[in-house]
DNA sequence: ATGACTAATAGCATTAGA
């Protein structure tokens, strides 16, 4: 089997300890990590390497930045950005093939506030996304596509829809182009294992929104056609949210067949 | 009605997050 799991870590640094914990208790066959506010410099290569992970990174000095992290052995890099837009220096793609699956690690743009041109970019950023994923679809190979989609799909993918229906994650134009994604042919794999909503993946460090259970699912993995026959189980690891110096989302992550 | 908290920077206040 092999377990594929995203976790946007806010800061690979400072949580450092527990992304280590982490990888030691649950031991993920391919992690891919967001925001790890980190230029591959910074980042610390050697203490993950340190437990038996190797890294390849798309590195961004103070904000955003992906990495994917694969147990025993090197991913190899496809690419690290998005085609479409030359001047976009933000490093939120990287793509890689690891354990014979093309495994794509993404952080979506915020998009706040919205309307501006914050919303603009995330959602011109949605459709060169679309374009590289129906470009991996074409391929027919097992692919999962995971990361920060700042997207909630549904009103039961988030507490209080009130109490977001303003904000860009789940404005009809950021969850039109998530569906469009879903159309290309892309399973939600966390969505199919619960088709009633009601999983949280992120839960804000302000307003007690962990201690209310506040939360929402914007994190998630999307399955080509040939990986999503061999999906076996899914999970969010939440437990994880609620520990000390904790990031503001849990890990989530599918378990396929080998 | 508002704000709440956290991380990174080369800024000890500002920006960004979601």
């Amino acid at each position: 089997m092999i377990t594929v799991a995203s976790f946007n870590v806010n800061g690979v640094r400072a949580r450092l300890p527990r992304l280590i914990e982490w990888l030691q208790e649950t031991r993920p066959s391919v992690a891919c990590l967001q925001e790890i506010k980190s230029q591959d410099d910074g980042f610390p290569t050697a203490d993950i390497e340190a437990i038996g992970y190797r890294t390849i990174l798309h590195g961004q000095k103070g904000f955003n930045g992906v990495a994917i992290l694969a147990d025993g052995t090197a991913p190899v890099a496809v690419r690290r950005g998005l085609d479409g837009d030359p001047a976009d220096e933000q490093a939120r793609y990287i793509e890689a093939e690891v354990f014979g699956l093309r495994v794509a690690c993404i952080y979506l743009p915020n998009g706040n506030p919205q309307p501006g041109p914050k919303f603009d970019y995330k959602l011109r950023w949605m459709e060169r996304l679309r374009e590289r994923m129906r470009q991996i679809r074409d391929e027919e190979v097992p692919a999962i596509v995971t990361g920060d989609f700042n997207v909630i799909p549904e009103d039961g993918d988030v507490w209080s829809p009130a109490a977001m229906a303003g904000d860009a994650l789940m404005q009809p134009e950021s969850r039109d182009a998530y569906a469009r994604l879903l159309g290309d042919g892309w399973t939600d794999a966390i969505a199919l294992h619960n088709p009633r909503g009601g999983v949280w993946t992120f839960w804000d460090y302000q307003a007690g929104a962990w201690q209310r259970d506040h939360g929402f699912r914007i994190d998630h993995a999307l399955l080509s056609p040939e990986l999503a026959d061999r999906l076996i189980a899914t999970g969010v690891d939440k437990a994880h949210r609620g520990r000390e110096k904790a990031s503001d989302h849990a890990p989530v992550w599918v378990r396929i067949r080998s």
